[in-house]
DNA sequence: TATTGTTATACTCTATAACTATA
DNA sequence: TATAGTTATAGAGTATAACAATA
């Protein structure tokens, strides 16, 4: 009723089943996407995080994109030399940079977007009635927080 | 019935859902897993495919990890200066060179192998009904049939 | 004093091309 | 000729520490 409740319950067969799903068959798909636009993974997670009309700080994308502020120079000089994104001096504030996205990067972001959000086969031929209770299942294990 | 049925489908919601899930929650807690063993993701993922009492030529790890065979010589340095795996010349073929598993890299790939089978609390606090649903689901999401 | 962004430095991963020693 | 593994090289991401400008 204890370690065997706990060892007879799916959840191990489910996570190993969500691991291999998200460290080979998303992930290659991501980055098929991703690569496909040119871009490398922090750069498209930089240009999601940058919404077109809210530019942000570089320390704030650090933020976004958990890492040190050092990296985020690079990642920032790259796009800029793409010519996907600005660095715009603050005026309230002259220690800070503020980036924002060029007409190519806001473009370009929509395009990132708009592939990424597309559902794979696999997900599109499930039953609707699966897909409602994987649906309703995954907002519940989203809503937990961690720890 | 044809679009409307489409778009009023949840396929794009599970989907943003579940790359979310691994893209962020998965990934940090793989990458915690991994750096807490002093391991980097190739050299997780290397360790994985490594089995004891199976060696493997290089050539066969540089496609298990899907990359360049000429990734692997570093990688395989680095594994080799921890100690955690051999290079031992093949008899019947002189220009291969097996890769063993040492003592101590058994012992790490227990390890790594017993903590990445944990699943997250997120899987655990789910109803009994749920987990169940939810690995019916994904079984047929990776194509794994019913047992 | 603290913070923002940058630089310097070092390490790992990634790929391509050229090389060696075998086959 | 072809293959297995290595080396050389280059680029990108990662972190830490130190720095200048600004708050």
């Amino acid at each position: 009723m204890t370690v065997r409740a706990e060892t007879s319950t799916p959840a191990r067969e489910i996570w190993e089943l969500l691991l291999e799903l998200s460290m080979s068959r998303i992930r290659q798909r991501l980055l098929h996407t991703v690569t496909d636009l040119g871009l490398s993974f922090p750069q498209a997670h930089a240009l999601k995080v940058l919404r077109p009309g809210h530019p942000i700080a570089m320390r704030e994308l650090a933020d976004g994109l958990h890492c040190d502020p050092s990296n985020i120079t690079g990642i920032v000089d790259r796009m800029e030399a793409r010519g996907l994104v600005e660095r715009v001096a603050d005026r309230a504030d002259r220690r800070v940079k503020k980036l924002m996205l060029t007409r190519a990067g806001r473009e370009h972001r929509a395009r990132l977007l708009e592939r990424m959000a597309e559902p794979p086969v696999q997900i599109r031929s499930l039953s609707v009635a699966d897909q409602r209770a994987l649906c309703a299942i995954l907002r519940r294990v989203s809503g937990v927080r961690e720890r």
